[in-house]
DNA sequence: GAGAGTTGAATTTTT
DNA sequence: TTCAACTCTC
């Protein structure tokens, strides 16, 4: 406590009513979150498990509870501290009655979902060249803004839109015949149910005492209502946020849910952290002087009690490849003259596709690096067969996991054989599994399809009833071993290396699951594969945790993060901000993106820009980003030929209208 | 079930 | 331009 500042600590020891803490960037919010936590159990004598803080990703919870952990010291005490997501599966889990979900329901994660909506959207309209990725986001968009399929106008203007309209509620039909979730209901289900069920309502709200909520700015309309909700009269609630680096809107977040809590909560106390422990003066001048060309409900001014520091370094290049080359060099170099590891770097990117280039360039340099994003281990197939197997065993309902394994191994289950007991399974109302052992299928079917269907089905159903007190890890062992599992990965892999490689990855999930197992938390098959659904063994990434690489990400993965130096690169117009966020007049969140961009870095700051950059294969000239006059001109040190960025826009507008004037006449 | 050919995307992504 | 994902065919 003694470490606080005043104003943490006022965050910590204020616990009489609802409160926000406006957590400028590395102003230490983490600590007080875990210092209030602490603070409750000990001077409030609150009960541990009575305290609820929720965070958005798995990371963010694993780093608070082991802060909370390190305060409390030895003692075992647990407060519950988990994702939101994790939070509505536990209320779902006791509740799942009332909303009509049977034992063992199944989560499918985003690839499951969007799965099953392609194949509605090829019944409703075939052929058709509009996006499952499109539909399935205007799906979530409804779930998690709480609009029913029946509220949905069939009619939209846009064709897209008005086929999601269509598919929304075969969809949620869909999940709840396999006795299934996805993501958006693992909130959205329990704010209906604390909506509609004042019995419920009391009972949790009883079960939770304190409330506290990281990265507010981030929660969507439903993960408001669920707090809202929850938190009741009583109104002990904690919500840590920042406006500014809300940059998640195009995903549902609304950062003014954050002024919203003023009209809700009327005896709202603020707290401001502003003191910044990580960068230097001038990269907080710059950050505060991009910042205040926002709107803002509160205001907020980043100071240190660091230096100065050195000037921000704004670099023009001629093309993306000369950028590339630029910073990796001066990587290489910095790296020689002042010591330190390369993971004292990171490059910074709006997107994706930029990352390429600076793989090549670092490789060429034999600079090691750590990607962001990248595949995650439930992308294998090997691991998705296996989890699919999981969900069967818990939830027999479960057809999409049943189609993904009918025939995995070889069981010569064709699609044929398939399309008939999915059209049986529609006609009779039984699910899948059930309508592989019915008399109307294997009158469909010729005896030898029949049997070996029927063979399937059996085993299954039976291998179910055995294990059901098994404990989950040896059930899945002895179900790897009947299936011959590791055979089949061998049979079917390229190489040896490859079946080596998806052999490993089985078995990590073997140990992943007795690792859940050991918890104590999850007991059941379905507790486990939710537990995993959930998780996205996240982990896995920190076994790089200390792999010495520069970091190479993109601006949204790398909120949270700091480095000692920091480049910027492509800090230009179209890219940042980016063209889609011009048309859609989306400036702000783009600002913000450059703002969570500049205050990552504690002591170096470089911004780059081209003059040119390829797209779709063509030439472009390119401007610098606008954002760079919005910054303070005193503290930026140019490097090349262009002195201003404004003159340089000029002489740019200049051209453009002569050329205007040229073709005119 | 593999290989060739075609098509489409290039903004961000966690649960 | 370039890569990945999907489809079609044998």
């Amino acid at each position: 406590m003694h470490k606080l500042n005043q104003r943490q600590r006022e965050a910590v020891r204020y616990h009489e009513g609802p409160l926000l803490v406006l957590a400028g960037a590395g102003s230490g919010k983490t600590g007080v979150i875990a210092h209030k936590i602490v603070h409750l159990i000990d001077a409030c004598e609150v009960e541990p498990a009575n305290i609820a803080a929720i965070t958005f990703t798995n990371k963010a919870a694993r780093e608070m509870r082991e802060r909370v952990r390190t305060l409390l010291g030895k003692r075992n005490v647990k407060p519950w501290i988990s994702t939101f997501h994790t939070l509505g599966l536990r209320i779902l889990r006791e509740e799942h009655e009332a909303l009509g979900y049977r034992r063992g329901f199944s989560i499918l994660d985003a690839g499951d979902c969007a799965g099953l909506l392609a194949d509605l959207m090829r019944r409703d309209s075939p052929g058709t060249d509009i996006a499952v990725p499109q539909v399935q986001q205007a799906i979530s968009a409804w779930k998690y803004a709480m609009v029913p399929p029946d509220a949905v106008a069939l009619d939209a203007p846009s064709p897209a839109e008005s086929l999601a309209a269509r598919c929304y509620a075969p969809y949620c039909d869909a999940l709840m015949t396999f006795n299934a979730v996805d993501f958006d209901d693992l909130i959205m289900g329990p704010v209906r149910l604390l909506r509609e069920d004042p019995e419920v309502l009391e009972r949790w709200r009883a079960r939770i005492d304190f409330m506290l909520v990281d990265e507010y700015q981030d929660t969507n309309l439903s993960q408001y209502e669920l707090v809202r909700l929850l938190v009741g009269e009583h109104q002990r609630l904690t919500a840590v946020g920042d406006d500014d680096q809300s940059i998640y809107a195009w995903r549902g977040a609304r950062p003014e849910n954050i002024a919203q809590l003023q009209t809700d909560f009327p005896r709202l106390k603020v707290v401001k952290l502003e003191q910044n422990y990580r960068s230097s003066g001038i990269i907080l001048k710059a950050a505060n002087t991009l910042i205040a060309n926002n709107p803002h409900v509160f205001e907020k001014k980043l100071w240190s009690e660091h230096g100065f520091g050195d000037k921000i370094r704004v670099v023009a290049l001629n093309t993306e490849h000369d950028e590339t080359e630029r910073i990796a060099n001066d990587i290489l170099h910095r790296k020689l003259m002042h010591g330190g590891g390369f993971a004292d770097f990171a490059v910074l990117l709006r997107s994706n596709h930029q990352a390429r280039l600076f793989e090549r360039a670092f490789r060429e340099r034999d600079i090691p690096y750590v990607l962001s994003g990248g595949r995650s281990f439930f992308d294998y197939a090997e691991v998705k067969d296996c989890v699919c197997y999981l969900r069967l065993l818990a939830n027999p309902d479960d057809n999409n996991a049943l189609l993904r394994i009918i025939n995995t191994p070889r069981r010569t289950i064709g699609t044929a054989t398939v399309k008939v007991l999915v059209d049986v399974a529609a006609e009779s109302g039984l699910s899948l599994l059930e309508t592989a052992l019915d008399e109307r299928f294997r009158l469909r079917v010729s005896p030898q399809v029949g049997r070996r269907v029927g063979e399937f089905a059996t085993w299954l159903t039976r291998f179910q009833r055995e294990h059901e007190a098994t404990p989950p890890p040896d059930a899945f062992a002895t179900l790897l071993a009947d299936i011959g599992y590791d055979d089949w990965l061998e049979q079917t892999a390229e190489n040896e290396k490859a079946a080596e490689r998806r052999k490993e990855n089985v078995a990590e999930l073997s140990r992943w699951i007795a690792r859940i197992y050991a918890r104590d938390e999850e007991r059941t098959t379905a507790d486990i594969v939710a537990a995993l659904t959930l998780f996205d063994i996240a982990d896995r990434q920190d076994d790089n945790a200390d792999f010495d690489g520069v970091a190479l990400t993109t601006l949204h993965a790398a909120k949270g993060l700091e480095y000692p130096h920091v480049y910027l690169a492509g800090f230009e117009e179209n890219l940042l901000p980016h063209r889609s966020s011009i048309e859609q007049d989306t400036i702000e969140e783009e600002r913000r993106l450059a703002y969570v961009g500049i205050t990552r870095a504690k002591r170096s700051l470089t911004l780059t820009f081209c003059r040119t950059r390829k797209r779709y294969g063509q030439l472009e000239s390119c401007e610098p980003s606008r954002f760079l006059d919005e910054l303070p001109a005193d503290e930026l040190a140019w490097d090349g030929r262009v002195t201003d960025a404004a003159a340089n826009r000029e002489t740019g507008r200049g051209t453009l209208d002569q050329l205007k004037r040229l073709l005119q006449t």
